[in-house]
RNA sequence: GCCGUCGUAGCUCAGCAUGGUAGAGCGCGUGCUUGGUAAGCACGAGGUCGCGGGAUCGAAUCCCGUCGGCGGCUCCA
C-alpha cells in the first residue's frame, strides 16, 4: 500500500455512512475511519460534514482494531463453548490481544478446540454490528453479567447511551470500532493463558486471562510466531547455561546472580568500555561502600519511601545500618567533602555501583530483575545553566555507546515532564502572595495544609520556573542532538524531569535502557550548594544518570541481541584451537600460546574426542573462532578458522593473529572475515 | 504479595492418573580409537526425587505446609 494512499484525505456528508463516502474505492484492506483522533467503524453514519482518513487493515490503528475484534471472537467462542463463563474485559495489547472471563479455569489443552471454533466462526462471516442503546437497556441486555454492568455503570452516565457491538448470537457492551465482518479474523491464535483478578484487585474475583494475538493474514501471523520463537531461543537465561556465563543459586541467593569465569568476563569487557567513556567526557570514578549507616538513609529519604525494598539491620550495640539500594547518597557524601565553586562545576562522579533491592518474589527473575545488580551509575552535580551542555554530552555517550556495542540500533527518547494540573505531586517552589517569602515543598506528601513558614499564610503561589527552564535545557539538548523525542505529561518524577531510552533490538523488541533524570530534592535534603561568583550559596542541580542502567540488565540484553553470538571482543572465548590429532597438539599449543601473547583469550582442546565432536560440543559455549590445526597447517604455519558464521578459512597464523587483535582492541561489531 | 503452573543426576527430560524406595540422552571418569569441521566404541561413577510434616505395611507418586523457578497481575525514586 503506497504512503500516499494512507494520508489521502476524504469526506463525508452529515448522514451518510463513512463507507458511502469512500465510494467504490477498494475497501478491502479499509476497515475503519479516523477523523482527528476518533475511529469510527465503515457503517457508521457521520453526525456532521466531516474529512476524515481510511484506516488499513496493517496500519497501527488497524492492526489494533483487528485485534480487538479478536478479543470479541475468543469471547463468544468462550461464550459457547463455556456457557457459564462470564467475560469481563479484552483490550488488544501491544503485540495482540487478551481477554478476562470469570470462568472454571482451563488448559493449553483447549486451545486447539478454541481456535477451531474461532475459524469456524470468522469462516461464517457475521457482520459486526454497532448498536445504541439507554442506559437501563444496556443493563438488561448485560443482566447475567455483573462485571459489564460495573463497566455500563462506570461509564454511560445517567440517562446516556452506547453501544454494543453483535455478531451472530453474541454481544459485547464495546465503544469499538470494530472490523466489519468476523471474516476478517482469518489469522488468530492462542497464545497462552494466565490468571489474574477482576480489576487486578486481589481481593476480587479471580479470572482466567487468555492471550492472543491475530493478524491481516496467515503470512505475518507466522512471522510473528516465528519471531516468538527465536525470542525463547533467545532468552538470555538459556543462553546463560548453555555459554556458562552465570548461575541462580536459588536456595542460599534466590535473585542473586552469581557470575562463572566466563560471564565475568563479559562484565569486566562491559565495565571497562563505560569506564574507558566515563573518562572521555569527565566523569572520574568514585567507590562507595555497601552498607551505610541508617542516618544517611533518613536524610536521602529512602527510609521514607523505600525502606521496605532495603535489606536493613541492627547490630547487638544497636548501630542500624542499610545496605545501599541506590548510590547517589554515597555520591553526595564525596561531592560534599569539600566546598565548590561555580568554577569548578559540573562534577561528575560515576561507579559501577552494585544496589541491593529486596523485590517481591514475584518480581524477580533472570538478569533483567535480579535484587542485586550493578548500575553504570553517575551523577553530575552542576550549575542550573549547565544542565543544556551536560545532558547534550550524556545523549552523545548514549548514542556512541549503543551504536558501538550493538551495532546501528533505533533509540527512542521519551521526555518525562511534570503534570502542571496536579501541581501538589511535585517538589515545587512557592512564594507566599501575603509576605512574598519562598519555600520548597511536595504538598502530596504533607499531611498538613501548605502554610508560609514566616507569616503562616495560606495564600502560597506555586512558582514553575525552575521546572520549567530545567525542562526546556532538556528539550534544548534532545533538539541540539537532532533527536526525535516524545513528551509524556505527568510521568516525571517528583523531584525533577527526565528522559529514558529505549533500544529496539535485532528481533524488534524495545528495550529500556539508559535514564537521565534532574533532580531537585538531593541537593535540598543534603543541603547542596556552591559558591557563586557573588562569593553566595547557590543551590546544585544533580542529574542521575546511567548509560546501560545494570550491567546484568545490559548483558541480558546483548546476549539475545547477539543470540549469543557476541562480538569478538566481548566473547569469553575468542578462540578456540582444535587440533586434527595429538600429532598436532604441540603445534596448537604454540598457536594459543602466540594468541594469548598478544592478548587474545584462546581456548585449547587436546582431548582425545574426534574433530566433529570437539566442534559440536564447544559450539554451545560460543566461541568467536574456531581454529583448526593439522598436518596442512602445521607444515605452512597456518591455521583454518571458522567464524561465527560458519565459514572457514586459511591464513597464516601472524595474519590471523593480526587480524583477530584489531577486530578485539577495534571492539568491533563484524568479524574480519 | 496475589493467581496459575512447575520442582526427579551438572544439563534437558521420562516415571506420578492405577503407591511396591528411579530411568534416558547429553555431560563427567577410565580404557580403546589418532580422527580434517555439528555426536567413534566400550565400561563406569553420579540422585536421601526442593525441604518439612501427615495418612499408609509401604510414597518420587496421595494430602497439608514451606522454600524456590516460570507465566501473568500488582508494585517500582
Amino acid at each position: 500500500m503506497a504512503e500516499h494512499e494512507h494520508k489521502k484525505i476524504y469526506s463525508a456528508l452529515k448522514g451518510h455512512t463513512y463507507l458511502e463516502a469512500l465510494g467504490d474505492r477498494p475497501s478491502g484492506n479499509i476497515i475503519a475511519v479516523k477523523t482527528g483522533n476518533r475511529l469510527h467503524d465503515l457503517r457508521q453514519v457521520a453526525d456532521s460534514d466531516v474529512e476524515f482518513q481510511a484506516v488499513y487493515l496493517d496500519s497501527d490503528d488497524g492492526l489494533k482494531i483487528l485485534r480487538h475484534s479478536a478479543a470479541h471472537l475468543l469471547a463468544h467462542v468462550i461464550t459457547s463453548l463455556y456457557p457459564d463463563s462470564r467475560p469481563n474485559a479484552g483490550p488488544a495489547t501491544e503485540d495482540g490481544f487478551y481477554y478476562d472471563f470469570d470462568m472454571r479455569p482451563i488448559s493449553s489443552d483447549q486451545f486447539p478446540s478454541i481456535e477451531e471454533k474461532m475459524r469456524e466462526i470468522a469462516g461464517k462471516n457475521y457482520p459486526i454490528i454497532r448498536e445504541e442503546y439507554e442506559k437501563s437497556e444496556l443493563i438488561s441486555l448485560f443482566s447475567n453479567n455483573p462485571y459489564k454492568i460495573d463497566k455500563i455503570k462506570d461509564n454511560v452516565p445517567e440517562g446516556g447511551r452506547s453501544s454494543i457491538y453483535r455478531q451472530g448470537d453474541f454481544y459485547d457492551f464495546c465503544t469499538g470500532p470494530h472490523v466489519p465482518s468476523t471474516g476478517y479474523l482469518k489469522a488468530v491464535k492462542i497464545i497462552s493463558l494466565a490468571s489474574t483478578h477482576y480489576r487486578g484487585d486481589e481481593k476480587n474475583a479471580p479470572m482466567v486471562r487468555i492471550y492472543g494475538t491475530a493478524f491481516p493474514d496467515e503470512k505475518s501471523l507466522k512471522k510473528y510466531m516465528l519471531n516468538r520463537e527465536e525470542a525463547l531461543k533467545r532468552d538470555h537465561r538459556k543462553l546463560g547455561t548453555e555459554m556458562d556465563l552465570f548461575v541462580f543459586n536459588t536456595e542460599r541467593a534466590p535473585g542473586f546472580p552469581l557470575y562463572t569465569p566466563s560471564g565475568s568476563i563479559v562484565r569486566s569487557e562491559l565495565m571497562a568500555f563505560m569506564k574507558e567513556k566515563n573518562g572521555q567526557r569527565g566523569w572520574q570514578e568514585v567507590w562507595t561502600p555497601h552498607i551505610f549507616r541508617d542516618v544517611i538513609w533518613k536524610q536521602s529519604g529512602h527510609y521514607a519511601k523505600y525502606k521496605p525494598n532495603m535489606y536493613v539491620f541492627t547490630l547487638e550495640d544497636g548501630d542500624s545500618y542499610g545496605v545501599k539500594p541506590m548510590n547517589c547518597p554515597g555520591h553526595i557524601s564525596i561531592f560534599e567533602r569539600e566546598p565548590h565553586s561555580y568554577r569548578d562545576l559540573p562534577v561528575r562522579l560515576s561507579e559501577p555501583g552494585t544496589v541491593y533491592r529486596y523485590e517481591k518474589s514475584g518480581e524477580v527473575g533472570g538478569l533483567t530483575r535480579p535484587r542485586a545488580f550493578t548500575i553504570d551509575d553517575g551523577h553530575a552535580f552542576m550549575r542550573f545553566d549547565q544542565i543544556v551542555d551536560e545532558i547534550t554530552s550524556i545523549l552523545e555517550m548514549v548514542k556512541e555507546t549503543f551504536n558501538g556495542i550493538l551495532g546501528k540500533v533505533d533509540l527512542k527518547f521519551d521526555l518525562s515532564v511534570m503534570d502542571k494540573e496536579h501541581p501538589e505531586n511535585y517538589l515545587l517552589v512557592y512564594r507566599c502572595r501575603n509576605c512574598g517569602n519562598t519555600i520548597e515543598a511536595r504538598k502530596a506528601s504533607m499531611e498538613e495544609h501548605l502554610l508560609c513558614p514566616s507569616c503562616g499564610s495560606e495564600n502560597l503561589e506555586p512558582d514553575f520556573s525552575v521546572w520549567d527552564g530545567a525542562t526546556e535545557q532538556l528539550r534544548e539538548a534532545l533538539d541540539r542532538e537532532k533527536l526525535e523525542y516524545e513528551e509524556y505529561p505527568g510521568e516525571a518524577a517528583f523531584y525533577g524531569p527526565k528522559i529514558d531510552v529505549h533500544v529496539r533490538d535485532a528481533i524488534g523488541r524495545m528495550w529500556q535502557l539508559s535514564t537521565v533524570q534532574l533532580d531537585f530534592f538531593m541537593p535540598t535534603n543534603f543541603g547542596l550548594s556552591y559558591v557563586n561568583s557573588e562569593s553566595k550559596p547557590e543551590r546544585i542541580v544533580m542529574v542521575h544518570r546511567a548509560i546501560f542502567g545494570s550491567y546484568e540488565r545490559f548483558m541480558a540484553i546483548v546476549l539475545e541481541h547477539f543470540a549469543g553470538k557476541l562480538p569478538t571482543w566481548l566473547s569469553p572465548i575468542q578462540a578456540y584451537i582444535i587440533p586434527v590429532s595429538e600429532n598436532y597438539d604441540e603445534y596448537a599449543r604454540k598457536v594459543q600460546s602466540d594468541l594469548i601473547k598478544i592478548g587474545v583469550r584462546a581456548g585449547l582442546d587436546t582431548s582425545s574426542e574426534t574433530l566433529g565432536k570437539k566442534i559440536k560440543t564447544i559450539r554451545g559455549k560460543r566461541p568467536a573462532y574456531i581454529v583448526v590445526v593439522g598436518q596442512a597447517e602445521m607444515e605452512s604455519g597456518t591455521v583454518t578458522a571458522r567464524n561465527r558464521k560458519d565459514v572457514q578459512k586459511s591464513m597464516k597464523l601472524d595474519d590471523f593473529a593480526r587480524e583477530i587483535r584489531e577486530e578485539i582492541s577495534g571492539r568491533k561489531i563484524d568479524q574480519f572475515f
